[in-house]
DNA sequence: GTGAAAGCGCTAACAG
DNA sequence: CTGTTAGCGCTTTCAC
């Protein structure tokens, strides 16, 4: 590996100057600039960037961690990062925490050690003390750490809404919710809140089915959309996140009902799987490029050391489907 | 930012007999152990890895570019390398091509630059003679780069095969299949050759339908499927990758087809949404954590300069679902 | 405009 | 067993 020096020395100038030309900073004569350039190319030189990491003491590298990366959620939010970072000129490194349960405190270590810039925190389930001691850059995205630690999520009571609106307009009167588990650090939870509440408004009452928590296959969607069907058969509409209401999109197909006059789906998410079936499942749509875009504005300024707003909300969108 | 320095002071020892407690390196009496550790605690003191990886001149991340992180065949594969890599004490920087289209450019670049230590790579578009120059830790998985760097992938004759056969078996006369840019460098190409030659031997012929380049979206493959059933009504089998094939399965549903008696489906790599839909999809399923295992191993051999195999293929694997 | 020199924080020889 | 020292490769004052 061809260093600094090599180049300084093989074009008689001083390393000092080799920086200034590779990093077009300062004045440099036309003439030193040229040997430089051409010295560069000869020993096909290339800047070591672990010594400048080590001189700025950053990486511009951001740890994004989530429950799963090859969930359809998290795969299009950790898409649509990479892009709005790169115009940062960050990059990404990777965790996901549904089998690698010491994930989170890892990428924690790495921000202490210096080996990434800030975090992006898309699932937590460590003890909240934890965070108390780093004074870094971490931006939770639908997950309330602690009141240092800026949120950005989705409009979710609006989302629950919107949901129950359109179910009652659909007709619907004995809808079923299916949740994950009840979790104070969760913000996507209120979702589900807001629409018991209200589809109690309109004297409409909801069963709520609980699923296990963190769990992302869809074998275990199935099983729960089997259970949905036994233990409440007079049930004429559902509500859940895209996989579990794929799932039981599908039971209820194999039970011969017709959709959606028998009943009616709406899913929370609007991925990709909720146009990729038979139907297009009527769908509260986060705006995932849009979050994303704003997540990483956000993580980019608190590494700059700018003021960001505590607790960002994104406005949801329903797209009609042929479900509900 | 308390230094290694700042804690040899305060113990009253020698930064190098901090290192030596650190890394559990050496020998180091009780007294100045305890010393130190005491020093750590009390300063809060955290290793900067920039400096370690200056030193021994590597990161321990690994680059993995693929073109999408959100197509469910890729974000498995990211998911199950990241586990995979763990094993071995390396971190991931995930890059995708679809939406960048230098960050194949990018990658090589930080990998000369010392960024990260090798090089996975799910996709290529580049003049190989980029490469030529490299000299460092590549994986290609499923593309043929050059003979230098060694390529993984799934036994895709044996699938294309598996595929044409089940299909025969079924009683499907009229094949078509649905196929990517015909690409010397992707070696998935050719299970669409090998099922085509499998149907010859047994006096059927396929129609070849060819999908543009780099095609991800889901509107894309809906709109190919309903091409397909304006254009060639007759057939009575489809094969194609996931994505593709879901979009078809729901265009023959519109068009009140049945399924599997008036047409059959075979999906080419049996991500979950071949499980998700009204349908199991019967599916060639490339074994997407043994590829990774593989591939992690291979990746973690080159760093430490072992020699690898030049082509290692593994096997797939029929999961029979109802559509064919 | 350019060079010499200090130093980012850590590690590994090598003395003692 | 522990301390001194010399880098890893780059950047950045600060003289000249």
């Amino acid at each position: 590996m061809a260093s600094i020096r090599d180049v300084a020395k093989l074009a008689q100038v001083a390393p000092s100057t080799v920086s200034l030309v590779i990093n077009n900073k300062g004045y440099v004569s036309e003439n030193a600039r040229k040997k430089v350039l051409d010295a560069i190319e000869k020993l096909n030189y290339v800047p070591n960037e672990l010594a400048r990491n080590l001189f700025r003491n950053s990486t511009n590298i951001i740890g994004i961690i989530v429950p799963d990366v090859a969930h359809p959620f998290f795969g299009a939010f950790i898409s649509a990062l990479e892009i709005a970072l790169y115009k940062y000129n960050y990059k990404i490194m990777v965790c996901s925490t549904v089998e690698r349960k010491n994930a989170e405190h890892e990428i924690v270590d790495m921000l202490q050690r210096q080996m990434i810039d800030g975090i992006i925190m898309g699932c937590h389930s460590l003890e909240v003390e934890l965070y108390d001691n780093v004074n870094k850059p971490i931006v939770a995205f639908d997950r309330i750490i602690n009141n240092r630690i800026p949120l950005i999520h989705s409009d979710h009571k609006q989302g629950g809404k919107l949901a129950a609106q359109t179910l009652i307009k659909a007709g619907c009167r004995h809808p079923l919710q299916i949740t994950g588990i009840k979790n104070a650090s969760m913000s996507a939870y209120s979702h589900h809140v807001a629409f018991k509440e209200e589809l109690a408004k309109n004297g409409i009452d909801v069963i709520n089915y609980e699923m296990k928590w963190n769990q992302f296959s869809m074998k275990y969607f199935k099983q729960v959309a089997v259970d949905v069907f036994e233990k409440y058969p007079e049930i004429d509409g559902i509500y859940g996140s895209d996989m579990v209401v794929c799932a039981c999109l599908g039971e209820a197909h194999k039970r011969k009902l017709n959709i959606p006059e028998n009943i009616k789906f709406i899913a929370y998410d609007g991925t990709f799987i909720t146009e990729s079936g038979f139907y297009n499942i009527t769908s509260i749509v986060q705006q995932i490029d849009l979050l994303a875009a704003e997540t990483a504005k956000m993580i980019v300024s608190l590494i700059k050391g700018k003021k960001v707003v505590k607790d960002k909300i994104l406005p949801v969108v329903l797209r009609k489907g042929d479900t509900c």
